[in-house]
DNA sequence: TTTTCACTTTAGAATCATTATAAACTAAAA
DNA sequence: TTTTAGTTTATAATGATTCTAAAGTGAAAA
């Protein structure tokens, strides 16, 4: 992802490019996969960092400008800690609760045959399947 | 749903039949149809029956137990609080976010087609489809 | 019956993730 | 420059949940 992106994500989420967001933003948009986190393992990656100590409530405030701009997507997991994907397309996900572990999973991957329809006046939004591991 | 089926709730969960773990059974089991909560609206219910005041330390644990036990659901839903299901059967769930109210989808109105496999030596434990509603 | 002892309940404290606050800071525009 | 709106930050507040320690309860032994 070109820097040019990056300030356009800002840009489109109402943020002006500081330099705290611009970090946070790199890392969460400059890469080849999309992936998983948590504001603790983001704070955390800015902790060790020693260059840049980013506040708690900035990652907060960042990720929730982000995922109401729809740059990222909040995924169910049961649970204490909030998960964001930066995968914001339509898509599933396996679980693995011995490691606390999402693996993202293609809508193309998963068919459905068979819904039933929404109740009294309502519509359906989106359909989620969480797949739960074993060993 | 049988007193003595109330006892077996609570002996097969490692709970003495104290009184209120008794009242919660009886509240949680005694009904026609499975229904979701969670630990608030069961104590806002305890709240108001002014006979019976009972501690939300005693609501946690007893329901933790009834839990572990096998005798109620955690649902995955998004947010603060956890909701529990009376349903432990496998099914699958509408949420409707404007009200925060789950209904349930029995597990036959479900089919799903294609699945990709589990990665590298996991297993499928079991797959929740959940359904988000919009008006 | 009384005693014992493990199990319970309870109120309140502690914890953990998240959100709010308010003061100090920054930067773009007038 | 000066203004002004937007930012960052440390810290406080919140809300759900869990922990703790003291007081209560009850089944079974003596």
């Amino acid at each position: 992802m070109k820097k040019i992106d990056i300030l356009k994500k800002l840009r489109s989420s109402g943020l002006r490019p500081t330099k705290q967001r611009v970090e946070i933003a790199r890392f969460l948009f400059e890469r080849e996969k999309t992936f998983h986190f948590t504001v603790e393992s983001l704070n955390k990656f800015f902790e060790k960092k020693t260059t840049s100590k980013i506040a708690l409530a900035t990652i907060y405030n960042t990720v929730h400008a982000f995922k109401n701009a729809g740059h990222l997507s909040e995924v169910e997991v049961r649970g204490k800690k909030t998960y964001f994907d930066t995968n914001v397309s339509n898509h599933h996900h396996f679980y693995d609760s011995d490691t606390s572990e999402l693996i993202d999973i293609d809508a193309n991957d998963v068919i459905i045959q068979k819904i039933p329809k929404a109740p009294n006046g309502k519509k359906i939004k989106n359909i989620e399947v969480f797949i739960n591991l074993k060993n």
